[in-house]
DNA sequence: GGTAAACATTAAGATAATATTAACCTGCAC
DNA sequence: GTGCAGGTTAATATTATCTTAATGTTTACC
């Protein structure tokens, strides 16, 4: 998981995020509103924690400028303006929660994983089409035979798969693959490949797709 | 929008939906715990609104029995019970949100929403006459067709869409297509050419139309 | 109608993105 | 150690997209 911080007290950003490393959060961090807003159209985050007060555009121009501009990445304010009105005008902006400072780093956990876990719900398995993902037991099958995955072709088709029928783009791809490393176009073309050859060349249809310049879906259309 | 209340309160519970109903929310009732995990799985809610001190099974348990039953209709959990491990519990057991009475009624509505549309992020998209563009995922639809569009010609569909049925003269197409370089006259008629190609000749009727000396519009008029 | 400018169409070459293959590491079970 | 599975690197093939250039057609205007 990793998050954006924007918050232009830096002191408090780094509080927030040595708690969130701790739970194994990555945390990147913007000090201004027009340098979050950038960063959180440049890369997808799993969640953006935004600070309202800011130097340049508060949060909630942030909020509703990525909202008009289709980013539905979670946002969790967090302010220390804490009227009725307040909150409703983040709500209206597109927030997703709203919490006043101070505010317990367990329970702004808490809240963070609350608002990621709506994007991504627990399910036991997945079906698309033909092939129906065992997340648990991380299998995957396709008219009756088990399909043989390594760890990495497993990671890259259940990501395909938790979004499909949209397309990710590469970038996404690779963070979530390879979280740590940067990883060379080469040897993602690679890993790619053996999970067509086992996803899809021993069959008539083919699910996982390609679009040139924009990404990859799995669908059965 | 259809939401079911766990409240054993009957005065407040009756409060909330009238707020509700002013809203167009439809509302169901349950007066115990357990009462209300049996209707919760029965019928599928748009979000519930869980009390903690129930009769019979309290909100915690209500909540948490779902998840592990694989229900995943949000919840959020009204209560008095205001302390921190209160509310980490509740996160624990699988709530969506927790707001603590008394809570001011637009607040609970703007919460109430928003966890709602967690779950139904609006799709953005444009729609000319037969044509609809899912901005996110970059993909094109007119007459059941998905279009095949080339990054280039995807940006061109995108300009011409958002500014429809309006005139978009040729300098601010360029300037957008190709914000880095010069573009060629040539080479702007080739890609609009594409365009056409795939969006229009398939078809009857001409959404993209050229008005010489001006620029070009999309519309289906 | 004739002319020039603007636009449309087509084909071919250049470039960039992706697919494929093979060879080579690395860590682990035996 | 040997063998093997998974991972990476590197080299090459293929395909998609972009650009250039050449030519045909329409439009505005006299």
């Amino acid at each position: 998981m990793n998050i954006l911080i924007i918050e232009d007290d830096a002191e408090l950003a780094a509080a927030i995020a040595d708690f969130l490393m701790l739970q194994g959060v990555d945390c990147d961090f913007a000090y201004s509103g027009s340098a979050g807003l950038t960063m959180a159209k440049e890369q997808p985050f799993d969640a953006i924690i935004l600070d309202l007060m800011l130097p340049n555009m508060n949060g909630f121009s942030v909020c509703s400028t990525l909202r008009n501009q289709g980013y539905n990445t979670p946002v969790l304010m967090l302010t220390a303006c804490d009227t009725d009105s307040d909150q409703l005008e983040g709500f209206q902006a597109g927030v997703d929660d709203y919490v006043t400072k101070p505010c317990a780093m367990p329970l702004l956990w808490a809240r963070l994983q609350a608002i990621h876990r709506r994007n991504n719900p627990v399910s036991d398995c997945l079906t698309i089409g033909p092939l129906t993902l065992y997340l648990k037991e991380k299998r995957a099958v396709r008219e009756q035979h088990t399909l043989k995955l390594s760890p990495t072709c497993w990671k890259l088709l259940e990501l395909l798969a938790r979004h499909s029928p949209d397309i990710i783009c590469r970038k996404e791809i690779e963070q979530y693959v390879w979280p740590d490393t940067e990883v060379d176009t080469g040897n993602f073309n690679v890993q790619l490949h053996m999970l067509r050859k086992v996803v899809d060349k021993p069959f008539e249809q083919a699910l996982i797709h390609t679009v040139t310049g924009k990404g990859l879906y799995l669908s059965d259309q």
